[in-house]
DNA sequence: CTTTCAATAGACTGATCGGTCTATTGTCAT
DNA sequence: ATGACAATAGACCGATCAGTCTATTGAAAG
């Protein structure tokens, strides 16, 4: 089994994925966790904010590194569309519960600082690797860059979506046209 | 001045943007409003799951009929940009404050169910009228549908996205490419 | 005038919040 | 073996949570 730390970090990221920030409890980390209390302070002075930020920032750059993965897929419009069917799939297996631990993190509010300030960096790395991402198979440089913010909001905002309805359809709308918009990039 | 009811669904809207439904307290939430705290359960038994759904479902007529307005535009395209450049406005003009209260009550968790449903009615009747403006101001109808849902996906995404990176780039990013979009959709 | 009831002010509940503390156990490296 | 420190268990703190209650005021309707 590994340290109290990781089971802190993997705990809070499920957590805050189905409940938002605010709407995590240290007592109920704790318990699904198996963590002593004290444990929470030993790794994280300044408590959950720190927590939580620090989970964030783990997620963030778990989720690049699986953008990474996506260059061996060659062509921005088979990347675009393996994204949005992903997480389609993703969310459909586990019921809508869960959602996605950075923006649970950018909507956590003035009480969370250092979460709100880790996840504006999560979401910028993600739109630097898919950037590079959609470069090495073949889009424009300029073209690159605000195309991948605009896949990234299309992910988190289908997100939302699809939670609230407990469909898949957002994600299905967005792929086609994406796809086809990435390809208008590349002409 | 107006009613209690309307006093405090104006001020749940407000605080659940800025700091979503579980981080936002009744407590606060009377004292903002200078409400009783008994005049919550005269008009919302079920307490704070039917207030805030409430103020989502207002929130949620709110928008629709701003969405209603765009169909003097006359030009999807011009739809779509309209409603990118007046969220960045928005925002800035705000310091990134304030999110969507729909978007906030979609990732309120299973404490409160009401507010979750309401939030994808809310999100289902802006497509809805979304795509009518489209299809009114000249898009096929069968491309209106999924073309709506991918907007109001980036409209949240960005908005998200905005604010954890206290940043407009993200609307202006969606806003060239939602029009280019939406004109290779016409032909 | 009287009845009715929304609205207000505020005390009060039990539960939970995040955070601090003590004491003990376990596990390394010296 | 000893010293250092992470890890655990759990009591404890003041503050806040959502929700209930009583008492009083105000206003509109009969």
């Amino acid at each position: 089994m590994t340290g109290p730390r990781e089971r802190l970090l993997a705990t809070a990221v499920t957590l805050i994925r189905e409940r938002g920030v605010a709407g995590t409890g240290l007592a109920e980390l704790l318990k699904e966790s198996g963590t002593a209390r004290g444990s929470i302070y030993q790794h994280f002075p300044r408590g959950k904010d720190d927590l939580v930020a620090a989970a964030v920032a783990e997620a963030g750059t778990d989720g690049r590194a699986t953008l990474a993965t996506l260059r061996a897929l060659g062509d921005p419009a088979v990347v675009v569309t393996a994204i949005m069917h992903a997480a389609r799939d993703t969310l459909d297996a586990d019921g809508y519960v869960h959602g996605c631990p950075i923006a649970a993190g950018a909507l956590a509010g003035p009480d969370y600082p250092a979460v709100v300030g880790t996840a504006g960096d999560a979401l910028a790395g993600w739109v630097e690797e898919l950037a590079g991402v959609l470069a090495a198979t073949g889009m424009a440089a300029e073209a690159a860059s605000p195309f991948a913010s605009l896949v990234i909001s299309v992910f988190e905002g289908a997100l939302v979506q699809a939670r609230a309805s407990r469909s898949p359809a957002p994600f299905d709308a967005a792929a086609d046209q994406l796809a086809l918009l990435a390809r208008a990039q590349l002409a």
